[in-house]
This record gives C-alpha cells, structure tokens and sequence, in this order.
RNA sequence: GGCGCGAUAGCAAAGCGGUUAUGCCGCGGCCUGCAAAGCCGUUUAGGCCGGUUCGACUCCGGCUCGCGCCUCCA
C-alpha cells in the first residue's frame, strides 16, 4: 500500500490510481536560460526517484516534465548574450540533459515544450474567456480572473482577502483584481510573439502547465509535482486555469519537494547563493551528489555543504566497498525478503528514503559479516530501485583520471569527479614494488612507497586476494 | 501583517507511546609486519514549560528560536 503526502489534502493518502496499475505524473521543469543548479537537481533526482519506484511496484509510468522556453528572462539572457532565443535555450537544454544523465536521471516519458504548445494555449484561454474566467485587458492583455474560480487558493491554503491585504502585489490598473494574473502578454517591440484573437503577443507562465499536461495526460491525471516554491502561485494558478476550463479535477496528489539550502537559506538565483550541477561535479562524483539527495526525505529542507557531500561521499564508499570483489550484477527482487520487505516498507510510506537507505547499510553489514552473496546481489538489486550502486565498485572507488586537455569524457551514467593525479598504470607499478619489498622483508621502503602514494591520494589495501587502491 | 513548516546526539538523518535506527567523525578491542578495509564494543540525543499516561523523543497545549510562501524562482 503506497501512502503519499498530499500537498492538496495535507496528509498521507493511500495511492489510488485512476486507471489500475497506470501512473500519469506531471513535474514542472526548468526554464532554460541558465545552467542548472543544484535545486534544480533535486527536483530531477526525487520525481526520477519516484518514477522508479513506481515501476518498481509494477506500475506503467508515463512520466511529463516539461521545459518552459520562452519566458521573459530567456528573452532578457538572449539580448543581453546578442543571441537569439531558440540558439540560447537548445544550448542550455543540451546542458540540461548532459546534467541529468550524469545525475543517472532516466529521461521523462515526455518533455513538451512550451512553444510547441501555443495554439492549445490560445484555445484554453479563449475558452477561459467564454466561461466567463479570463477577460481581455484595455492594454492587450488577458488576465485570469481569480475571483471568478471559487477554490482558488485551495492548494496553498491562502484566501484571496488575506493575498489582498499583502503589500507586495504589485497593483496593475489594467486588473479587476490585484491577484489577477496575465494568460497572454501583448506584444513588445523586438520580442518573440504568436498570433492571437487578441493581437500578437505570447503566453504567460501558467497557463503552459495547464496546458501541456492535458494535451499530454488528459484533463484529469494522477500526480502533479514540483518544487515546493511552486506551490503558490504557479501551481494555484494551475489548478484555477485547468479545473475552470475542463471542469473536473486536474491532478489527484499533489507532490512538492523541499528546497536545497545554502547555511539554512534557500538557494536561489536571486539570493545568488546557488551551486550550479556542473560546478559541483568538478569536484564530487555524480553518485554522490545523488546519494546526498536521497539521504535526506524529499519534502525536507537539504543543506549544502562541502562538507555534506565528503560525508555521503565516506557513506557511499562504505557502500560499494561491500560490494568490491562480488561482481554481482542485479537480478529480480523477492520482496518477501526481510530486509527487502523493510525497504519496501519505507519506500511505500511517502518515499521515505533515508530509511530504504538504512536498509541498504544493513545489507552491507550482512556482506561484510557473512561474506553473503545473497545480501550483496540483493544490496545491488535495491540500489538500483532508487538508481544507485549501479557501477563497477572500483570505477566508483578508483575514478577515472583525465586530463584537462582531454576535455569530457563518454560517460556511461554517472559522471565521476573529475579527477587530476597519478593514473592507475603508475600506481600498479608502485603496488608491484612494494610488494617485492615487503616479500624481502623490507618494510621500510613498502611503507615508504605506501605513504608516497597516500600522498597523492591513494589508499593501499591488502587483502586475501593481493593489494588493491582507492581514492581518497 | 496573513498562511504554513521545522526544532533529534560532534555532524547528517529516520522510525517509534515502553525494545540497537542508519551513515560520517571520536574512543577501545580484534584482524594486519604496520596500515587500510572489515568485524565487535562504545561515548554524545530529542529547544523550553506544562498536560495526558503505569510509561513520551513519540500524543495535547503554550512558549522560544529558525525557515518558507504571500513577487520571478525547482
């Protein structure tokens, strides 16, 4: 029995599908006019997370996130770099994808585009109007009237009157209502615009989830999800714009991850406080980015630190290090298994990741303690349910060195750190020493050669089966 | 001002009305030529004040502090 928080309800609900075993989920993505940062991989990493344990529990997923491209700061980046806008977003949703993958983020089902969606904006707002919930402005605007749709606020919790009474909102004459907000902007000088019945302009930001989760999931589906600062307004809007036109519920759960944190402050761009992907993987392995997301519960606030992610790095090496020497590869679960039970316990009650993972220290312990073959397969097996320990322990353990010239190298799901120091040829030869030495008894110079290797970051281990090396 | 969330050991982070969370770090032991890894053991908890209860970190109330949303934001 799966329980999911409901952002909606505030509370675990027992998931109920709307067709048997079918999953329809629609997670807002990234507008593409910059790099994405590490919030942004959070929202990745947890609905890629989601997806997979969903199809692990034997549900068909068919899983939306869109790329919202064209919007004002994608306009604003676009003139301020002198290039156009279509050059400036297929660069940044290249860089995108080259992140995810890194992430291990097994591509959405679907990934609409916002200007691929322009004609079934125009209708959803023209019949927006017709239902008498959106009125074109004097200025060549339409606006969303919000008075006009009963439950608005029902997602958030807000009233219109409390909304009223802030003094942020910025006061638009052109508005019957200050929270009324904008489904068509008329056309600027040297902007991208559509033709429309109510002039050239182009859309606003909400009515595009709205409408690419119809036309891609239907009217009615079953999980929305995002980041929890989406919540209010754009998910609120959402819910106004899709349920007016279509009169019916548009999502059944709804689904918001916590915020990543910069010494307890949320990270992002305004605050400029933000770590972009591609920034961190310089310096951590992807596996462990992805490893310190998942150790934390998805609606939780994350902290980022240096220090944060040495600490998932150490508690992801104990992890593969259990499964170095097995060469075990990943195979059907019996989920009847005790430790498997648990961690399907845990996943079921609101994807409580932190402790599936607990469940996989366990299992690493039993490898350790029992030299169980059974429990390292299954530790894989499970690793691979919340997309980790999918690599050969000592690509993990020993990295891939490559030098600055050599440029990027094919990776084949997560991207190892890059790494500068002395590559493996040379520490094999300094291994091969130091075994003759310590075979003459001489060891004073094996642990010479030891120490120089440890000084550039290479830990000798001797084991049964001969000496074998790690990163540090 | 309105609405909401949180406070767990050195750090991170879960469950649970009474029984070892888990990981990192520290300490002791075993193992090792010595280490590392591993195993065993171990020190550090539950913001504050009340209440309910045989018993509360876990339920209820109040307080304090922190955070978020109310404006683009994952």
């Amino acid at each position: 029995m799966l329980k999911i928080y409901n952002t909606l309800s505030r509370d675990k609900q027992t998931f109920t599908p709307i067709e048997p075993n079918k999953v329809r989920m629609y997670v807002c993505g990234m507008t593409v006019y910059d790099f994405c940062h590490l919030g942004h991989a959070r929202v990745m990493v947890v609905f890629d997370m989601v997806t997979r344990w969903f199809r692990a529990s034997d549900y068909e997923v068919t899983y939306v996130r869109n790329i919202t491209d064209i919007d004002d700061k994608i306009i604003k980046r676009a003139n301020e770099n002198k290039e156009t806008i279509g050059d400036l977003t297929q660069r940044f949703i290249q860089a995108m994808d080259e992140d995810s993958a890194k992430l291990g983020i097994i591509r959405p089902s679907i990934e609409p585009r916002a200007t691929g969606h322009i004609d079934g904006m125009i209708n959803m707002i023209a019949a927006l109007i017709e239902k008498g919930h959106a009125y074109p402005a004097a200025n060549g605007d339409v606006f969303y009237s919000v008075r006009s749709f009963n439950d608005y606020g029902k997602l958030s919790g807000k009233s219109l009157d409390d909304l009223r009474a802030g003094e942020r909102v910025e006061v638009d004459t052109f508005k019957k209502d200050p929270m009324d907000f904008v489904l068509w902007k008329s056309v600027k000088p040297n902007e991208p615009n559509w033709d429309s019945p109510w002039g050239k302009g182009r859309p606003g930001w909400h009515i595009e989830c709205s409408v690419m989760s119809a036309e891609h999931l239907g009217a009615h589906f079953d999980i929305h999800g995002g980041g929890q600062d989406l919540q209010f307004p754009h998910h609120e809007n959402e819910i106004a714009q899709s349920e007016a036109t279509h009169n019916c519920q548009m999502a059944n759960y709804w689904m918001h991850n916590g915020f990543v944190r910069v010494d307890d402050e949320k990270m992002s761009k305004s605050l400029g406080n933000f770590f972009t992907i591609r920034e961190v993987l310089k310096k951590y392995d992807a596996e462990v980015v992805r490893f310190f997301i998942l150790r934390a519960h998805y609606r939780s606030p994350l902290n980022y630190s240096d220090q944060h992610l040495d600490d998932a790095k150490a508690s992801l090496t104990r992890l593969y290090t259990a499964l170095r020497g097995y060469g075990v590869v990943e195979s059907a679960i019996d989920w009847t298994h005790p430790q498997a039970a648990r961690f399907k316990l845990a996943m079921d009650d609101d994807l409580n990741t932190p402790e599936a993972m607990a469940v996989l220290f366990d299992l690493a312990n039993e490898v350790n303690k029992f030299k169980s073959l059974g429990a390292a397969v299954l530790l894989k097996s499970l690793g691979k349910v919340i997309g980790l320990l999918q690599r050969d322990p000592n690509e993990f353990l020993q990295g891939v060195v490559i030098t600055p010239a050599a440029g990027a190298i094919n990776f084949t799901g997560y991207a190892p750190a890059i790494i500068q120091g002395i590559g493996s040829e040379k520490i094999d030869q300094m291994i091969l020493s130091r075994i003759e030495a310590k075979k003459a008894k001489n060891f004073a110079e094996a642990d010479a050669i030891r120490k120089e290797l440890a000084d550039s970051g290479i830990i000798l281990e001797d084991t049964a089966q001969g000496t074998t090396w790690r990163r540090a």
